[in-house]
DNA sequence: AATTCGGGGTG
DNA sequence: CACCCAGAATT
């Protein structure tokens, strides 16, 4: 065995961390608890998410589902309800499932160790190792955006933090940081300090217990590490909504293709590969739907909005269209559309695009 | 190994 | 505008 491979190799830094986070830790709630079912809520709320804006989602899920059996009882549409605006949302799908799976399955009882909960639906290395030292003090070093960050600093590697083969490295690194005495406290430590202190821009260098230790520092690399290569620009997609309307009732579906907002209620959509399509094509494709309408019905000019995600942006038109009778109910087999009311529309799952118009039309 | 899954905060 | 966030699943 190397020298390498033991945490006495760098004494300094499980001390330094360890000595660090009692005093300027922030205080959250989910540090509160060894309960592996809240411990997991938030650590599948939390990834790619930033503790502020999943903090309120945290405290909801909580509240509304104190049990993971409450959370496996509860149907779908509700849970994506409360997911709302969080994104990502095969995280809510997997959560769900995965909920049940341990009602059912595990009476109630979550897997015991760091295997075991790698198995969960949605549960990779980081929330796996997360939970396992959290709950049961099991020594398995956590590796997120943070980890990845301050380790390429402290230690100077340059490897890749975006190329998968580089995990490796750092995991094997972070493994042999990791104290068998403390390891909880030193995965919170850890993700902590690059959250509030070793930050992507601007890290708080003057204040750093680590500064006489850092390679970063020590040889003017901070704003060069850690490596990222850059992805791929994102594509533009054009999708044209009509949203059809009969007296009270409006016509929405379930998305359930293999595509953006996977669960999520949109409108009939058309998607072009450019800004325009002509009316008549509009008006083509909800006589084709069996809707009865003539020109006049279909209220111009449409609500144009433009919705960026990470790896694409949508441009989007909103084309009222009133009705003049219900759609058949072949139409509404076809086409996956459903009739709904406005209170219900409310309760359903949206994407932020469709409830940013919908409130900006006054629903 | 590369892609694809959201949305918001920050400089 | 670019970057990144308590990543995971799929191809």
């Amino acid at each position: 065995m190397s020298s390498l491979s033991s945490p006495l190799a760098h004494p300094f830094f499980a001390s330094a961390l360890l000595d660090w986070y009692p005093r300027h830790h922030r205080d959250l709630p989910w540090r509160h608890t060894r309960d592996p079912y809240a411990i997991w809520l938030s650590e599948v709320i939390l990834q790619q998410t930033r503790v502020k804006q999943g903090l309120p989602y945290y405290l909801d899920f909580v509240t509304t589902y104190p049990t993971v059996q409450e959370l496996a009882a509860a149907p779908e549409d509700e849970v994506m309800r409360h997911w709302q605006g969080l994104g990502y949302y095969s995280r809510a799908r997997n959560m769900h499932h995965t909920a049940k799976q341990v009602t059912s399955d595990f009476g109630g009882q979550f897997p015991s160790s760091y295997e075991g909960l790698l198995q969960l639906k949605g549960v990779g290395q980081y929330t796996a190792a997360a939970i396992a030292s959290f709950a049961y003090d099991e020594k398995v070093a956590v590796l997120d955006g943070n980890v990845y960050r301050v380790l390429a600093r402290v230690f100077g590697i340059s490897a890749d933090i975006a190329a998968p083969a580089s995990r490796k490295v750092f995991q094997q690194l972070a493994d042999t940081l990791i104290p068998a005495t403390s390891p909880a406290e030193f995965n919170q430590a850890i993700m902590e300090f690059g959250a509030i202190q070793c930050t992507p821009v601007k890290p708080d260098c003057l204040f750093c217990p680590l500064q006489g230790q850092c390679y970063a520092f020590q040889h003017g690399m901070v704003q060069e590490l850690p490596v990222k290569s850059k992805a791929k620009a994102s594509r533009t997609r054009y999708f044209h909504y009509m949203v059809l309307r009969y007296e009270d009732t409006v016509y929405l579906r379930k998305r359930t293709d293999r595509d953006i907002w996977q669960g999520l209620y949109d409108f009939a959509l058309t998607e072009t590969d450019s800004s325009d399509l002509p009316p008549t094509d509009l008006l083509d494709k909800v006589e084709a739907l069996g809707g009865k309408l003539d020109t006049s019905s279909v209220e111009e000019p449409a609500v144009a909005a433009r919705h960026v995600l990470s790896h694409q942006k949508v441009e989007a038109r909103f084309h009222a269209v009133r009705l003049q009778a219900p759609l058949s109910a072949a139409a509404l087999a076809a086409t996956g559309l459903q009739a709904f009311t406005q209170a219900e529309i409310e309760q359903l799952p949206k994407a932020v695009l469709i409830s940013n118009y919908l409130e900006r039309m006054g629903f």
